[in-house]
DNA sequence: GCAGTGATCATA
DNA sequence: ATGATCACTGCC
């Protein structure tokens, strides 16, 4: 599956945290897709860090990055071992915005690089909630001014609750 | 409209 | 060692 694909394949269910006994979940309606080497809007786009190295790795492992000193953001790693492509997980049903999200599930830079798994204390579930087309919308990805003709892709993707 | 905030990365 | 940059948010 593309990397588009599986960004859309998150719209729809059910990101789950275990945290401190409790399980705190919602709905994803909210995803950004970056995809490969050539995506100027990527942190891999200028080759594997560090930071980006869960990006590059297999899929299904969480990779949690700190923006702007202050906010933690959540991805989810797709894509063939070698192939640096994730899906930033933008909004669920209860919270708007990336920042609000992870601070809401209560997610930092401990979870980088973990399996998205129950072991980990943070998974995604199946569908919850059935997409037809005409509750999707695809725009543009934000806050990359700097991607030139990466800049305007249609690479987000937001399903109406 | 823009300041805050600090890790990360390139340059040296 | 230093400086620029930044997949955001909240307040002006």
């Amino acid at each position: 599956m593309n990397t588009l694909k599986e960004a859309q394949s998150l719209l729809g269910r059910r990101l789950m945290r275990r945290w401190r006994g409790k399980l705190i979940s919602s709905v994803i309606t909210e995803v950004e897709a970056y995809d490969g080497p050539m995506d100027k809007g990527s942190h891999a786009f200028r080759g594997q860090t560090k930071r980006n190295a869960p990006m590059f790795g297999p899929s299904g492992f969480w990779y949690v990055y700190l923006c702007y000193g202050v906010h933690w953001m959540l991805n989810y790693v797709v894509g063939d071992e070698g192939y640096p492509a994730a899906i930033l997980i933008r909004s669920t049903s209860d919270v708007r915005g990336p920042g609000k999200l992870t601070a809401h599930f209560h997610i930092s830079g401990a979870q980088n690089g973990t399996m998205a798994a129950p072991t980990s204390g943070l998974w995604i579930e199946d569908r919850a909630v059935h997409v037809t087309k005409n509750k999707m919308k695809t725009l543009p990805r934000v806050g990359i001014p700097y991607a030139q003709d990466w800049k305007d892709r249609p690479m987000r993707f937001i399903l109406d609750v």
